[in-house]
DNA sequence: GATTGACAGTTCTAAAACAGAACTATATGA
DNA sequence: TCATATAGTTCTGTTTTAGAACTGTCAATC
């Protein structure tokens, strides 16, 4: 399958996927969420390859993730925000590292800890239904096809 | 970058990022969360080479994801179950599913629809600090450094 | 006014991963 | 005996990635 494919299919994940599903743009957002912007930033923190570095950030700056706006002219320098779309990816960020905090950590804990600024406390994310407020899980859920689910092939 | 430096980073997306950080294990993941068990189902639902099918089977397994299980004798044949590890994925795989139903849908709309069983609603989930119950967002949250941080390098 | 350094990339080659197709192995049923 | 089902493995060629060097613009320094 060709990531062009990823995004005509009709499934929300797929298309996300064909976004975001590789580690350097997962990492590079992980930059972008600890306020890091620019080019040689990323870079050194990561160990990306420039080339890889210069292509991951074009794709996300197309799919409307990051902005790429001139900090200063001459010469001409671009840094790299999160747009609203972008911002939206953090409980996508954050259901991965809380993952992560409990099932891959090791004896020495946590590399990082995060901090609620409304309450002050250091919280774990918790999946919660829009509309009851009670924790969802997988077994909690039943699926439906909806308005975009592929069309059953019509017989003749 | 190599896959294993991944495991051994001081960050908990990268390590999480080192089991399901590919477009295919996260593909077989959904499938996986949809009831899908069998080689043969994976394979002509995604469309993935069965060389590479096998491998990422083989990778879920290794991290613990899935369990292998025979479900019958002569000729031996297995199929592949979520643990709870893999359950715990769950956040991670509905908020990929539900950027993308906000950002990357059609105009004909969701592919898929989630009716939560316990209040019987169609819902989106939303995610909120396990301390005060508020909804979290990117500007919301402070950063520490917890007790896995990657030492700070010592003078001499 | 020549040289160095910062920054944001681009270009090149070799190694690794992936796609697509065919093949293997074991057993059931026609 | 032959076809079918299932769960893989093997092969070849293409695409992607890693690693390193190079380009271009400008400011500051010798």
């Amino acid at each position: 399958m060709k990531w062009d494919a990823l995004e005509e299919e009709p499934c929300s994940l797929a298309r996300t996927v064909a976004v975001i599903g590789d580690r350097w743009s997962l990492l590079i957002l992980r930059e972008c969420f600890l306020r890091k912007r620019r080019f040689e930033a990323f870079q050194s923190s990561l160990g990306i390859t420039r080339h890889l570095l210069a292509e991951r950030l074009k794709k996300l700056v197309r799919f409307g993730v990051l902005r790429r706006i001139p900090y200063q002219e001459s010469p001409k320098r671009y840094e790299y925000i999160l747009t609203q779309k972008g911002l939206d990816l953090y409980p996508v960020i954050m259901s991965i590292v809380h993952w992560g905090n409990i099932h891959m950590v090791d004896s020495r804990g946590r590399p990082m800890l995060h901090e609620h600024k409304k309450c002050g406390k250091m919280f774990d994310p918790v999946m919660v239904c829009s509309e009851c407020g009670e924790p969802v899980t997988a077994k909690g859920v039943h699926v439906h096809p909806g308005p975009g689910a592929r069309q059953a092939p019509t017989a003749a």
